[in-house]
DNA sequence: TTGTCTGCAAACACTTTGCACTTTT
DNA sequence: AAAAGTGCAAAGTGTTTGCAGACAA
């Protein structure tokens, strides 16, 4: 079973790059930097955008020197950057959806269930109110994810068009 | 592709009890009641309770009477039950978890990623803070779902003693 | 009689794992 | 040299589907 370990939980120190962040991560755990780690990293952490294994792996064939991971390694190393606290990970439509949320501020999302787009916004009155909910429950809060499901602008508007709206 | 139509858009009419409102959708649709769903229906709408497939088969298999469902009809009962708004659906580590909530009030859920307990609460401020995103965003929102995670109580004290807590 | 439903088993999508080989340290 | 990583293919999970027979409307 995977461990959440103290320097996962432990709040991300934002004066690291993300690579050295993972490298540290790596390092303390006596895990090796691979050609392979640093092409994802370099992938995942250029951009801050959503995306599953099966994204990220097309974008890697996708890529000039053709860089190449097995999808066993792919699944294997975005787990590690998950552990190591530069992914966020959320389960969406039955499979896994990652960001790189390393230094970026906490946010949450809409999602837009016709063209299945997430949309960050961020609220701190929600921090507030999770914070409250966890005291009042003795519960040691890790985190939160809300998720407001519906329609973005274009589904709505382009609804008796397109196949897109209410894919549930 | 499955479509969530406007009937299960609405909001529910609390005066039906579950098994009416379930009737009457299965009759709008020209569906048929069987033994099965029936029987499925009694296990779920008894108790407002958190389950998965798999636990809802093993309830029906200890049942006095030995109910049978087979596993696909249980699938497939399960989604029509929350076509028809009488279960909630959530995705929790990997499987789908349901929930009775026709005629329960909305509300949200801490998860303990220790017992993988669900702990519920309701904030109406959350229900404000949904529907202010929405609208600054011009997203229809058809419903929200928060989970904070974390240790309960029970995982934090017994901390040492077991094996429960960081199952990530 | 028509059309849905059921159960079974096969198919599926996504993810994990065992293993032999390669690579880092 | 020792330990961890990689790719492949096989095994797992949880869920869906095709089909033939059963059955409600």
């Amino acid at each position: 079973m995977a461990v959440g370990s103290d320097f996962s939980l432990r709040k991300v120190d934002v004066a690291l790059t993300p690579r050295e962040r993972y490298i540290d991560f790596l390092r303390s755990r006596g895990k090796r930097i691979t050609p392979q780690k640093q092409v994802i990293l370099d992938h995942v952490s250029s951009r801050h955008e959503h995306f599953d294994v099966e994204q990220l792996l097309a974008d890697l064939r996708n890529t000039p020197e053709g860089a190449r991971a097995s999808s066993a390694t792919v699944y294997r190393t975005v787990a590690e950057m998950h552990e190591a606290g530069l992914l966020h990970k959320m389960e969406l439509d039955g499979r896994c959806v990652y960001e790189h949320d390393y230094g970026y501020p906490q946010h949450d999302h809409l999602y837009c269930s016709g063209c299945r787009q997430l949309i960050e916004f961020s609220s701190e009155e929600l921090a507030r109110i999770c914070d409250a909910v966890a005291a009042q429950h003795q519960f040691r809060a890790r985190g939160h994810r809300l998720i407001i499901t519906g329609l973005c602008v274009d589904c709505r508007t382009s609804k008796s068009k397109s196949r897109h709206q209410d894919r549930v």
